[in-house]
DNA sequence: AGCGGGATAGTCT
DNA sequence: GACTATCCCGCTG
């Protein structure tokens, strides 16, 4: 049995073990999984963005900050980093080494199991699109919420598997960080090529 | 295009 | 304990 694209199961921590803005890159085509006792959803990476923290004004560990909010950033890699943001929580693969506090954003994803599920979760929207073409929409649709702070990617409930391969990566400027000074101009964005679940500019 | 929701963490006094 | 900023969304006009 070689037809390793069937089966679904978590990266390994190798996979974590690179610069971050690689694995901002690499994690585009992935499939991000949850499962509840609702059942399981999951569905492709096309959007992510990268946070540099001891470098980027942009990120809430900039400077080394180092809060109860950004500690698991200083841990290993591959766990998950939420937080929330006004009513919503966000999703972030801890990224770089230990004592260097990076991560990821999933800013969006393609819809792939349980469209069911997600499409209750988003209160019955029509629109497939907009699911998940957002980051704190896309943590909505999946179930994932504030306790899974910390949680280890590369088991169950939450993990990552190997997806498609994007034909084309495009990179451009974040979104939503304009008090950033010069942290906002750097092309750490990063979206499958003309995809249509990749999140709107506001 | 604007604005208000309603959740948290961080920073002050 | 209060004030304020935040890696946002959906509704109104």
């Amino acid at each position: 049995m070689t037809r390793s694209l069937l089966a679904i199961e978590p990266l390994p921590l190798l996979f974590y073990q690179q610069p971050t803005l690689e694995l901002a890159q690499s994690l585009l085509g992935c499939l991000l999984v949850h499962e509840t006792a609702e059942g399981t959803a999951s569905g492709f990476i096309v959007e992510t963005e990268a946070y540099k923290g001891p470098f980027d004004r942009a990120a809430h560990s900039f400077n080394n900050r180092r809060t109860k909010r950004t500690e698991v950033m200083f841990g290993p890699p591959g766990h998950a980093y939420t937080h929330t943001m006004h009513t919503h929580c966000l999703l972030n693969v801890v990224s770089s080494d230990i004592d260097c506090p990076e991560g990821v954003l999933i800013r969006a994803i393609e819809p792939f199991s349980g469209k069911n599920l997600m499409k209750n979760r988003r209160r019955g929207m029509e629109n497939e699109t907009n699911w998940t073409n957002g980051p704190g929409k896309l943590t909505k649709a999946l179930g994932v919420s504030m306790d899974l702070y910390g949680h280890d990617l590369t088991s169950p409930p939450l993990y990552i598997a190997r997806g498609f391969t994007p034909s084309e990566i495009s990179a451009g400027p974040r979104v939503g960080i304009d008090n950033s000074g010069e942290a906002k101009d750097y092309p750490w964005r990063f979206w499958v090529a003309n995809h249509p679940f990749v999140s709107k500019f506001r």
